[in-house]
DNA sequence: GACTTAATGCACTAACTAGTTACTTCTGAA
DNA sequence: TTCAGAAGTAACTAGTTAGTGCATTAAGTC
């Protein structure tokens, strides 16, 4: 049987790859609460034993799908090689890899949500993931000092905040996208509006650390 | 029996209120999914039959929580009376507003967050909840208006996305407050944090608009 | 004080759900 | 070829959950 053979009858990793994937989608779209142990079992084409054989519980499976879906961002992150440019270039980069992400990943953002309604029990002790969040940090520190530097931004600014400001504004946006395109009766979806959101949001960064 | 003794032993529109707060609480601490209808009905004390008496089911108690919690910040925020105000006095009053508004009613922003999940699916028809919302727009758009007749503010904002943008930088930062304490490492809710965020945010929205 | 209507309480059910038991089937190393 | 251990399956269990049927009790009306 050849090496790209997926087809093996038997294959340890591929199925635990399989229920992986199919829990990020279920926990994604229900929740932790919501999402059905039997369907990750089915959309992952494996037995519900098998979860229980890899995983140990639903709750580790949970923990082990957002640990992953955080590694993948924080690793798409660093491939931006931020470092490489010139400052004001850097920051709107991040700014529109940021909302990029989100729109492509939008079970990343309901993982994130499910995961702070049960008060991050889950992440208590992921060191790995704070770390990795920390080098993100310090790649924006580092772009905050370059463009000081260059006179083109203003200093004092807490990185750590800046992170989240932009985390927020496109997170909140697309989190909320449901309700909002309700109450604010406009439908924050369709592309022109996708658009003149990244827009605002590169403004609003922009000009929060301009000198 | 007197009008103020709450004690009666029949008071239909006081167990109503009972069971609405036993539920936005439950349902804020769990999700609408994770919420338990004996749960609520014991934190009302009240007959879980006395749910389905009043509100029909779990659903439509969901929906009358949802819609009580809506109806409650935009009343709140009419109440500013920033028509009163200074251009830049009245955004800023806003934006700290928002941010208070948030920290002291947590189980609003879990609220929102579970109709999203839920893709808003019990907001589908609340035409009140978004004539009031289309009113805050209004009212912001106003404040832009002046400000720009002064001078201070500068023109094309729109005030959809300005609204947008202060809600999202207090409200992500209190719903991540769980795994964004452990990722960066620093406790987001003790007293000097919390003042840090909310100057962070003044600086972002005034940087946003002024000319 | 009898009557009507709404409020309340209890006990039940039908369906569901996380997790397990006991088993079969396959794989690869010796 | 054998066989130990890993991969995989089906059926089950014990506990939980939203929702109901039905009887009871109180409040207001005449």
């Amino acid at each position: 049987m050849s090496a790209t053979d997926t087809k093996k009858k038997r294959d340890a990793e591929a199925t635990r790859k399989r229920i992986l994937e199919a829990a990020k989608k279920e926990f994604a779209k229900n929740g932790l609460g919501g999402a059905r142990v039997d369907e990750i079992a089915d959309r992952a084409k494996a037995n519900k034993r098998m979860i229980y054989h890899y995983f140990g519980s639903k709750e580790d499976l949970f923990r082990a799908v957002l640990e992953a879906a955080y590694l993948h961002i924080r690793n798409a992150e660093k491939r931006l090689e931020l470092d490489n440019l010139p400052a004001d270039e850097a920051l709107e980069k991040l700014v529109k890899f940021t909302w990029d992400y989100y729109l492509k990943h939008p079970e990343f953002i309901t993982l994130v949500n499910s995961e702070n309604l049960h008060r991050a029990r889950h992440l208590k002790d992921a060191e790995t993931i704070a770390d990795a969040t920390m080098g993100l940090v310090a790649m924006v520190e580092k772009i905050l000092l370059r463009g000081q530097e260059q006179g083109i931004f203003r200093d004092g600014i807490d990185s750590v905040q800046l992170n989240i400001t932009i985390a927020a504004i496109g997170y909140y946006y697309l989190t909320n996208r449901f309700t909002g395109s309700i109450l604010f009766k406009r439908d924050m979806m369709n592309p022109e509006a996708l658009e003149e959101r990244l827009s605002f949001n590169v403004e609003t960064i922009m000009r929060l650390v301009r000198a």
